[in-house]
DNA sequence: TGATATAGTAAAGTATGTTTACCAAAATAT
DNA sequence: ATATTTTGGTAAACATACTTTACTATATCA
């Protein structure tokens, strides 16, 4: 049996979620230092589960939860926050007397905009670093993960 | 220039900032999961930061910290509580009367074995998925970003 | 020996959620 | 048509995983 100090130093140092976890972390780092860079400098990490999944025409804040996985009571408050922060709208639903449809303001889609064009450049960074094709492959393995382990 | 409402479909579909985080969660809700099936149910994923970072010899609780890149305080709660659990120790250093040193129990030692035969079973799975050239190259690239987005 | 740095703790605050409990409006069932 | 149930949303309390501020005791340096 290997020995336990082998063991301690491969799960530290040779451990795909450990790296995934930091990919993930110097991406968003990365994303959000050129928004803020960009003049968006109120938007947090945590709003991405909204912006990530408004439709353009407007959505329900309990269908923006269900999609982001989360309560509708949490998106309520992110909804709030970026409401204050000049982003989005929260307008009557005129179908649903209960409901509010959130859409974007004209900041909310330039911020949209922005987020695009920082997705390309890192994009465009990670070919300049491991090639096109291999950052390919890379979105193919990771998609396949993902797709098996949460099904 | 590319409409807005394909631009938002690319950002939630096609992003691999998202792809990493939700990778990094399948992993980790995965090897949990396995723990506690294991029988150390009371593991959480926090404690990772400590486990990771501990030195089988032991180490100070301000050198784990520092490893694993957060305060000496929150590190300090992270023992107590798997110090509670039985998972370490604290130890009053010999050298330094101020200092503790964190060490595994047997208990502890049995959790990073498990813990070490988990990380064996899901990159196993991940073989079985992608085949083992491409889990080696996923890891390689993986590695390849994180070094040139921490520096 | 006196000033400063370091190991650790304590308590309060912050970020990002969930749970429990509720109301009003909508959908459904009889 | 009316009673029942479901749904959209909010409010308040709690949970987790930290950081910040403030402090004590010991160690180190000048």
């Amino acid at each position: 049996m290997k020995k336990l100090q082998q063991k301690s130093i491969e799960l530290r140092d040779n451990n795909l979620g450990r790296l995934f976890q930091r990919a993930g972390r110097a991406y968003s780092v990365r994303a959000l230092s050129l928004l803020h860079e960009r003049g968006f400098s109120d938007v947090k990490l945590s709003h991405s589960a909204l912006f990530a999944n408004l439709d353009l025409e407007g959505t329900q804040i309990t269908v923006i939860a269900e999609r982001a996985g989360m309560t509708k009571q949490a998106m309520g408050q992110l909804a709030n926050d970026l409401e204050a922060k000049g982003y989005i709208n929260k307008i009557k639903d005129p179908n649903d007397k209960r409901a509010y449809i959130i859409r974007f303001t004209k900041l909310g889609e330039k911020a949209l905009h922005a987020a695009y064009d920082i997705k390309v450049i890192i994009e465009k960074e990670f070919e300049d670093l491991l090639g096109s094709k291999n950052v390919a492959n890379l979105q193919k393995g990771l998609r396949k993960l993902i797709e098996s382990y949460t099904n």
